[in-house]
DNA sequence: GCCAACGTTGGC
DNA sequence: GCCAACGTTGGC
């Protein structure tokens, strides 16, 4: 069982579009990066929780907890020449590009904002805080994750 | 909108 | 295989 961060522009797809899907649960599309996609196939697994990241927005930072609820699968989106995350190299019968499920667990009352991340102490060392990181999924480590449930006390 | 940082591409 | 050029990300 493994922890992770999750990264998502909310203008895009945000919290609020995974409460509003049946079952409040989606495919987690458009990973186009082959260290997050190794990572996808090679170490997420169905059970694992994730940190739900809001970026490039007024406030960045965790608004939640999503359950994995589908291990890597093909990402269909890669197949389709009118999707934005078309990628005409990935062979359908050799997919390039995959995808999980996710279940919204737990959405915050309020935001753990990127600004309160740095000033924890305890979450130096975070993959998401480094500078230059540019993974839409990272890995957490259970310390870390302790970290920030503590933070919504 | 700026810009640092990093990934990807493609010529050689 | 090197590396310059280009594209993207994302905080500010």
């Amino acid at each position: 069982m493994n922890y992770w961060l999750m990264k998502t522009e909310p203008s895009v797809y945000g919290i609020d579009d995974l409460a509003r899907s049946r079952k409040k649960t989606d495919h987690w599309d458009g990973i186009r990066n082959y260290q997050v996609r190794n990572m996808l196939r090679d170490d997420m697994q169905k059970g694992d929780l994730a940190l739900f990241y809001h970026s490039s927005c007024p406030e960045p930072g965790i608004v939640g907890i999503v359950e994995i609820v589908r291990q890597a699968y093909p990402d269909h989106t890669a197949f389709d020449p009118k999707s934005k995350y078309f990628d005409d190299k990935s062979d359908p019968n050799n997919p390039r590009w995959l995808m999980v499920d996710v279940r919204l667990k737990k959405r915050f009352k309020r935001i753990i904002s990127l600004k309160a991340m740095r000033s924890n102490p305890a979450l130096t060392g975070m993959r998401i805080l480094a500078k230059g990181n540019r993974l839409s999924i990272t890995p957490v480590s259970a310390q870390q994750w302790q970290s920030i449930v503590d933070m919504l006390a």
